[in-house]
DNA sequence: AAATACCGATACTGTACAGTATAGTATCAA
DNA sequence: TTGATACTATACTGTACAGTATCGGTATTT
């Protein structure tokens, strides 16, 4: 960021990385107290706290609370990015690969962060508007998309034209989360194993091939 | 309520009427702040003006901020629970049957004020436990029980034991809701019309059908 | 009409919190 | 070592807000 730091080409100096390492300090703080609080709900003063660092040092990295939870929020939305298939799929039968793919998708979507994270950026949807786009460009609309240039790719006597693989996707997709996801985020029902995971997954895949 | 008030007949006095109104206008306005504001957002001294109430009536009314909101939360979800059928099932074809638990979901489902409803109820279900369940009792689990019995009833050879008719019923409403649903919820997508929404539907009704 | 119960406007209390100011300390570069 | 920079702790300011107290007005009862 500074002169110096351009024009040399030295190692990230020390003073540096302790400044990265602070944003990271305090981004976790943020999530913790943000997610289990919500915007409203959580003090700058308790964040402070929770990161073991002082409400200056806060401000030194954010301009404000609002500045803060944007941050964290575009934070948490990377890193659902940063995921990519990690699966070679040619090899793959179509049934396995969607399996992958559905399996997937549970595991971020049932994880208790995904939950609150969802649940936090439903509540702000109001006071912060580009919320829902971030949201839903960094999760839902990569996955979807993900399947979508599969079924196009390797299942194209699938989709007929009229039922888009795009639409096709999103229903496979629907039929994995099912209204398990809804019972998660409403906290009516307890985190399902990798087992009970699998079985919903194969189910929904075994649904989804009828569906074609 | 009082004493008068039961050992007479008479019809309720101006007094109660005026009671019961006043709780009226106070919910009504309440539920336009909390919806847009949430619960922390949310002012008592807001609500009073919006409901055109002074301060001193809504604490008169409702013992804190907390009751009020879990009140309006009631409110709401008992309106949700009102609607039935509506329509007599035993006439219809199944499709048809199904195409009209399909337009009454996302009749409800893709309202604002269910979609805001919806929000603020996974917002503060951290704060008010009880929230989830009330809420997946008074909407989906009865729609999906609905569904259930009726696939039972008029559908028998199409449920094999193995799956069923809950989790079909589920399945179906999955479909029927999609993505959309999500993408409305955060606010990235108009509110279909009813065309749009009979479209929604019918597809859905297909792909079901086509799974059985 | 007088007594009574309810109601509302307003002002108040206490508290929590966003954001700032200050003063002193630790770390680093030279 | 010197000088600069980043950090901490703490105290402060202003404001917003939940909840209360008061008092004067109004409708209901008798």
């Amino acid at each position: 960021m500074t002169a110096s730091r351009q024009l040399t080409l030295d190692p990230p100096s020390r003073r540096e990385r302790n400044a990265a390492d602070k944003q990271r300090v305090i981004l976790n703080g943020a999530r913790a107290v943000f997610m289990a609080l919500g915007f409203g709900g959580a003090s700058m003063d308790a964040i402070a706290d929770r990161a073991g660092v002082s409400k200056m040092t806060l401000y030194r990295y954010f301009e404000s609370k609002e500045a803060l939870f944007a941050g964290l929020i575009e934070e948490c939305c990377a890193k659902i990015l940063k995921q990519d298939p990690g699966v070679p799929l040619e090899g793959l039968a179509p049934r396995d690969a969607l399996r992958h793919f559905g399996t997937q998708l549970l595991e971020t979507v049932y994880a208790p962060e995904t939950l609150a994270l969802h649940r936090i950026v439903l509540a702000e949807v109001n006071r912060f508007p580009e919320l829902g786009r971030l949201f839903y460009r960094s999760g839902p609309e990569r996955n979807i998309q993900a399947v979508a240039t599969y079924i196009e790719n390797y299942m194209p006597d699938k989709h007929a034209p009229s039922r888009d693989s795009r639409k096709c996707a999103e229903e496979f997709f629907e039929l994995v989360r099912g209204y398990t996801h809804l019972r998660l985020l409403l906290a009516i029902e307890e985190t399902p194993d990798a087992d009970a995971r699998a079985v919903q997954v194969d189910r929904a895949v075994d649904t989804f091939f009828r569906t074609l």
